[in-house]
RNA sequence: GCCGCGUUGGUCAAGGGGUUAAGACGCCUCCCUUUCACGGAGGAAUCACGGGUUCGAAUCCCGUACGUGGUACCA
């Protein structure tokens, strides 16, 4: 069983993180499940999970059991869950490996600005201290059972071992030793009775039979507290293994990738448009920008990790068959909006049209065009699929051929206009209302033949006939254009533009 | 400050003692296209620095610098 920790919200990093643990879950043929550890309930927003169910829905990775509802393991909120980690915590202070501590915010801050006066480099609450600090560790038995009696706020803090090593082998950084020196005394209970992270995900690991965790490399600190704890608790046999997967970072500067950046920088880092509930703001996704499913797992995908050939574009199928954890890497990698279109580019233009034209026709639809004719739509959708790059550039690449262009760029056919031209545009309206046979061939024949007996060059003349029923400078072939969008609609742009150069 | 992790073009990256140091995005030039793209051919641009080890270092070792994460009753 495997657990990717998406914290918080599900931007790049979350869904990445969920995506590495699916396709090693998949290799290797296990469950692959999904927590959202969030432990702190202020943070708790309504609607979350489901948000982050269906933003894993729509990139394919459905976890193996659901974990909105029921199952073996549940309940699966926090807040129902408290009681089960008291009770370890309890364990833990009963064998002498944890302690209450009632220091209040006050005096952990005095304890912090005294050490600093001392000129320490640690201000932690660890080894060094806490026979100082006001907690079970220095107090008498019989004075905690006063304090605790008498109600008194307190926390369960994990005794740190001093002088000891603490290593594991992380599945993609190989060993790794920690002083436990270093390591604080951190809060496993917390003076309302929830969890922190640290006790919750190990309790949670277990009762729920993680084998393989995967989480963000800002974890790797906390790694030994967690081995602590495990050891402490159930043994570390059984402890799972882990990958600290490396940061996304910031486009520019440095930093990890946050959803500000993406607001800043003009593109999205969530998965799908999420609505704060609370200020009501909505923070646009990848879909709605228009990428294609498979093009932003892609994206995903090669963002820290390669098989090691020169292959980039990757379906999830053979995600999961070419993936090795070996081969992620180590370092954080920045994130590139340009090479993420190029990836999406690459997939409008290797899928087959039907298999988004659903998508497209909401995006048509969105800008007032309703799509009668799906067969119609799938020829056009062809015609121009390879100049999109999000899917919402059908629009802009299509819709002439639902409606007359809004405006016509005129001031491009005008600077060479002339009566010899106007003339050629007048004969061809007049040959194309006697054509019987409505094809791009014939189309284009007839055009030539016209401009050769006014003696004129074709190229002089495509231009405007492209403007005349593009109204720009784009699009697919002339002749294919007229060719779609029927003689009537043709001759009535051709006469149209006619009367605005007069 | 202390601790952890990292560092190959602007970006993503291959390569893990001997290579002309792959490839992709982006940028530039040209071809194709009587539009814009697509496609094709080229181009500019890289091993953070300093010491070792070695006949030979991008590659191994040690320092330094830089970046990043942690150092919370946040996750």
């Amino acid at each position: 069983r495997f657990a990717p920790s998406p914290t918080g919200g599900l931007h790049l990093g979350g869904v990445r993180t969920v995506l590495f643990n699916y396709l090693f879950a998949k290799k290797h043929g296990g469950d692959f499940i999904v927590r959202i550890e969030d432990t702190d309930q202020t943070r708790f927003v309504e609607g979350a999970e489901e948000y982050i169910f269906n933003c894993l829905e729509w990139c394919g990775l459905v976890p193996d059991e659901s974990v909105l509802h029921g199952g073996e393991h549940a309940p699966y909120r926090q807040s129902e869950r408290k009681e089960i980690y008291r009770q370890y915590a309890e364990q833990l202070v009963k064998d002498g490996h944890a302690y209450y501590a009632f220091d209040t915010p006050e005096e952990l801050d005095a304890m912090r600005e005294r050490l600093k006066a001392t000129g320490s480099n640690s201000l932690q609450y660890d080894h060094s201290i806490r026979m100082q600090m006001n907690n079970s560790l220095r107090l008498l038995p019989h004075e905690t059972q006063a304090l605790l009696d008498k109600g008194t706020p307190y926390v369960i803090r994990i005794k740190v071992p001093a002088h000891e090593f603490i290593s594991f082998t992380d599945m993609i950084r190989g060993d790794i030793e920690f002083d436990t020196n270093n390591v604080d005394d951190k809060v496993l209970l917390k003076a309302d009775g929830m969890p922190t992270y640290h006790l919750a995900v190990v309790v949670d690991d277990h009762l729920m039979k993680i084998s393989h965790a995967f989480r963000g490399e800002e974890w790797l600190p906390s790694a030994p507290v967690h081995i602590l704890l495990w050891k402490h608790l159930f043994g570390l046999d059984a402890m799972p293994q882990w990958a600290h997967l490396p940061l996304i970072l910031k486009p520019d500067g440095n930093g990890k990738l946050s959803k500000r950046d993406g607001d800043r920088l003009g593109f999205p880092v969530y998965a799908m448009d999420w609505t704060d509930p609370k200020r009501k703001e909505l923070t646009k996704g990848f879909k709605e920008i228009g990428f294609l499913p498979e093009a932003f797992i892609n994206l995903l995908a090669v963002l820290g990790w390669n098989d090691g050939t020169e292959q980039e574009v990757f379906s999830l199928e053979e995600l999961v068959e070419k993936f090795s954890i070996e081969k992620v890497h180590k370092g954080g990698a920045k994130f590139d909006f340009e090479k993420a279109k190029w990836f999406n580019h690459e997939w409008i233009k290797r899928l087959p049209v039907i298999s988004y034209q659903l998508i497209v026709k909401e995006h048509l639809g969105a800008n007032g065009i309703a799509v009668t004719d799906d067969n119609y739509l799938s020829k056009v959708m062809e015609l121009v699929k390879d100049r999109c790059t999000l899917l919402n550039d059908f629009y802009t690449q299509a819709s002439f051929f639902f409606q007359s262009p809004a405006s016509i760029d005129t001031d491009s056919i005008k600077p060479k206009w002339d009566d010899k031209k106007k003339l050629f545009f007048a004969e061809l309206v007049r040959a194309y209302q006697l054509t019987s046979v409505w094809e791009h061939g014939e189309l284009e024949r007839e055009f030539k033949e016209i401009a050769s007996v006014n003696q004129l060059k074709p190229g002089e003349l495509m231009l405007p006939f492209r403007i005349m029923l593009v109204g720009g400078k784009f699009g697919p072939g002339v002749f294919d254009i007229a060719a779609m969008i029927s003689k009537e609609e043709t001759i009535k742009r051709i006469e149209h533009t006619l009367s605005l150069i007069g």
